[in-house]
RNA sequence: GGUGGCGUGGCCGAGCGGCUAGGCACCGGCCUGCAAAGCCGUUUACACGGGUUCGAAUCCCGUCGCCACCUCCA
């Protein structure tokens, strides 16, 4: 089986075939920590988990790298008198950090910061600048532009032409060769803290946006690597200038381009502006973040996908099925099941071969959790191991596995306290209906429901979960 | 003005020329003291108008509506 994945610069589906068969190289555009995530942040960074994890179970490893912008206009603009912006940057990376982690995000191979490659940048735009591709800019400011006038293949990712653009709108020239100029280094302005300026041939001054993920991508993955992603809206112009300055300082660059939709809310996305952002601290401390991991994750990578509390609720119907298969399969196969042997069915495979089709593979999943539940009706116990197994590996696979230890919570005394109490209530209802007492059993039954907790009556005794866990 | 994308049944969401994903919801049945869970079955679809084809949700043309990017944005 081959890898296909969508190319946005190719605006098709290409067979993968990485560098290195046994080690896929991936750059992805991390956040600028200006300030907490949202879960348009978390929909990014769990598409390429996905691709990551996918890429890795196929080529067997995986190096990502995943950056940190943290020097930038908008670091500098949300810093304040007790909290300088490089404090700023660290706290909102770790923010970022736990947001990630909690729906389980591996951390990446290497998460580079951008004033750690302020060097390699500074080299970078020499390169550029003695190509001719690059130029200071004549008004004195320190400011470095790249010449995009000098750059045929300008566009060549979004395929537009410079001629057709619209000038941009807050058009200063500042001694621009053209309007569509961008700079590779701001030079330092007075009003602007010391320690977040560099010295540079040029003058003392920061980094542009653009040439921090030409450079470190160059640092940590060389001139030639096998993805880029980043978000849909990164398109144009950071990925668009960084190919081209990447191109045109002599690299080969980026193989394969993938983008991943945006989350929108009413069906438009996600802004500032509209304030209708949904900050994923405020959607962790009111969902379990399996459901919201697998919400984010089970559209298409590439469609949108509109949250609402509806869609996180369906996501959690829909995992509640998976886990319910789950608990009851081992429960009733007991050392029968042997996670150690995985099995991945053939359509899931193919479908995560083909542009990563998770809403197929999860159709596969979910079709071999009704497969194992008929098994179990039926007494089938290979069967039901066999289903037990298939859906404990690709649901692995996703990073949405419910029963695997990352996803359990109640682990410890609190956990055991509480089964200790249901149990007592179960017997007193077990007692009732020995004696088919039923409003007896039903009043224990309503009584345990209010704290939302479902009992549930099988062959082999009753059993009790937590709603919605 | 330029570039790209989308409109699928009550909802979410796949499909990319024939074999009508999947989940949620609904209804009927089995199971149950009643439930819950599970299984079986049923019901609603492809924005609109043309065209190509033996055959189109899928290809082509047109119309309408929506979105993203062209300015910082995952």
């Amino acid at each position: 089986m081959t890898v296909r994945l969508y190319d946005t610069q190719a605006q098709a589906l290409r067979d993968f075939a990485p560098l290195d068969p046994r080690n896929v190289t991936m750059y992805v555009c991390g956040p600028t920590v200006q300030s907490g995530p949202h879960i348009g942040h978390l929909r990014a960074a769990l598409s390429f988990d996905i691709l990551r994890r996918w890429l890795a179970h196929r080529y067997g490893r995986v190096t990502f790298v995943r950056n940190v912008t943290d020097i930038d206009d908008k670091v500098l603009a949300n810093a304040s008198e007790t909290e300088p912006w490089w404090a700023l940057a660290y706290r909102m990376e770790l923010e970022f950090s736990r947001a990630y982690a909690a729906i389980g995000i591996a951390a990446p191979t290497y998460e580079p910061r951008a004033t750690g490659s302020i060097p390699q940048m500074i080299e970078l735009i020499q390169t550029l600048i003695d190509r001719d591709h690059a130029y200071p800019a004549p008004d004195g400011s320190g400011d470095v532009y790249f010449d995009v006038r000098s750059w045929r293949g300008y566009g060549a990712l979004t395929h537009q032409s410079l001629d057709a653009m619209e000038a941009a709108a807050d058009a200063d020239p500042r001694g621009k060769r053209d309007p569509h100029d961008f700079a590779l280094w701001k030079g330092a302005k007075a009003d602007e803290p010391a320690d977040a300026a560099w010295s540079a041939p040029w003058g003392t001054g920061r980094p542009g946006w653009h040439i921090e993920c030409s450079a470190m991508s160059r640092r940590y993955l060389g001139p030639e690597f096998d993805i880029h992603g980043g978000g849909l809206d990164l398109r144009f112009p950071h990925h668009e200038n960084e190919l081209a300055q990447s191109a045109a300082a002599g690299d080969a660059f980026a193989r394969y381009w993938v983008h991943n939709g945006l989350v929108t809310v009413d069906g438009q996305k996600m802004s500032k502006s509209l304030g209708n952002f949904v900050l994923a601290a405020d959607a962790l401390a009111v969902r379990d973040p399996l459901v919201i991991r697998y919400a984010l994750g089970a559209a298409h990578y590439r469609s949108s996908l509109d949250i609402s509390d509806r869609a996180f609720d369906e996501a959690q119907a829909a995992l509640d099925r998976i886990r319910t298969f789950l608990d009851r399969a081992a429960r009733q196969l007991g050392d029968v099941v042997d996670t150690a042997s995985p099995e991945v069915v053939d359509a899931f495979a193919a479908a995560m071969d083909d542009d990563l089709g998770v809403p197929q593979a999860l159709a596969v999943v979910h079709e071999t959790v009704r497969t194992g539940n008929a098994a179990l009706d039926a007494g089938e116990t290979d069967a039901a191991a066999t289903a037990y197994r298939r859906v404990r590996t690709m649901t692995g696979v996703l990073g949405i596995d419910p029963s695997a230890p990352e996803w359990q919570q109640d682990a410890g005394t609190e956990a055991s306290a509480l089964d200790a109490l249901v149990q007592t209530m179960i017997t007193q209802r077990a007692d009732a209906r020995a004696a088919k007492d039923w409003a007896a059993a039903d009043r224990v039954r309503d009584a345990i429901a209010a704290a939302g907790i479902t009992l549930e009556d099988t062959p082999d005794g009753t059993h009790w979960s937590i709603d919605g866990r």
